[in-house]
DNA sequence: CTTTTATAAGAACAATAGTTTTGTGAAAGG
DNA sequence: CCTTTCACAAAACTATTGTTCTTATAAAAG
């Protein structure tokens, strides 16, 4: 398992390749990383690309020019836009789907939503829930819409979670006010009132990152 | 300007690189395209990349490996994140800048909001405007909300639309009822009233495409 | 002390892939 | 009728670029 330290060199040459596609929308050659990576020779080059495809860092395409693809953490090539999947609904007084990540990775069932490439990137790994009803109206959330949504079991104060009432049974998006023992549930909508519940009563299950209403 | 009928020839072999990219994640070679194309030599491909060259639907990179780039309507390097300029504030009231999208473009003073490739895509060029204060509330639209536009002079019916009301100089997001002289503007909640007014009063000046807050 | 493994270097090689040269026929313009 | 331009074609050529072979060093393993 390659995850922990990486070489440097090898780190310099994968972080090259990136910032390469990123400017120039190829990707760039044996040759291209020699210099930029200051190596003396291109079987250096050739040595190491082979060790991070074997590592699952990239994928080669044999004999051809530039045949280089970086893949991202999970085996996926990365640069195709990115698909979050919609994992389920969310109403109030419906259970949240157990959302794990690993059962949900094989099906290919699920609907999908695109998003800006910048989400991936700076929250990783993200998961979609469409509302159902307008439970959420008092967030400005409309029937239909999908919720971004990083999974987490916490969260800091004033963030914007999705929560899950234990003895209500109830999912619901609200603004995250720990407040000693108990747990204030803020509206995004001024003009309602907050929750207050019992923090043993409130679960976070996970961050709100966006909300995309689409149209037309 | 090539904008007109392209040779059919011409066509499957920028919807071919297209295809490649999106399928490879690298541009083709020249006689990867011949081969798709059913072309007999490399220099008809070369002769034709040049010309789609020539007319900016690509850019080709001299003495380079695949080097071919696809680009955008406005000459932009697709495959690029697409970035859609805020270029105002809406709030009722408010007067909406004239966007004339010629203006807008030499302007990188501008905010910009990163979406879904899929967006440009399907609609072409959009331009977004940030929802200013509360008076979008009937549409579920808070403040901070930014609203992708697709530039309209007129709706279909009901769909929503940014429209600009003369008399009372106000700008509205609203579901879009032409009937008769008049036109029924319908707040995206339902529990809202519509407003009424002369058709001579009410302009559409874009579809609203998604609407995306963002949190966290 | 030897063997293995990871790393590195240089040079040559061979496949890949862009470019050029030449030529042909059809259509358009004068 | 002649010339020019466009679209296409075939083959040859050259540059780019991936691959391999040989050699070498240091660290780890046995």
């Amino acid at each position: 398992m390659p995850v922990n330290k990486m070489p440097p060199r090898r780190k310099r040459i994968l972080d090259f390749i990136g910032t390469f596609i990123e400017e120039h929308g190829l990707p760039p050659t044996v040759r291209d990383i020699q210099t930029a990576c200051d190596i003396s020779s291109t079987s250096v080059v050739d040595y190491n690309l082979r060790l991070l495809d074997r590592d699952g860092y990239l994928k080669r395409r044999p004999d051809t020019a530039r045949g280089i693809e970086l893949l991202d953490e999970s085996g996926n090539p990365r640069g195709a836009v990115p698909k979050i999947q919609i994992v389920g609904r969310i109403a109030a007084g419906s259970p949240l789907p157990a959302f794990s990540i690993e059962d949900s990775i094989a099906a290919a069932e699920f609907d999908t939503i695109e998003v800006s490439p910048e989400l991936p990137r700076r929250y990783g790994r993200l998961f979609g829930l469409e509302v159902q009803g307008q439970s959420m109206i008092d967030s400005f959330i409309d029937d239909g819409d999908v919720v971004i949504i990083q999974p987490a079991e916490n969260a800091d104060t004033g963030e914007t979670v999705v929560a899950w009432l234990k003895e209500e049974e109830e999912a619901t998006l609200k603004k995250f006010y720990p407040e000693g023992s108990q747990v204030r549930l803020q509206p995004a909508n001024s003009q309602m009132e907050p929750i207050y519940s019992d923090a043993d009563n409130v679960e976070v299950r996970g961050r709100v990152v966006q909300v995309i209403r689409k149209l037309g």
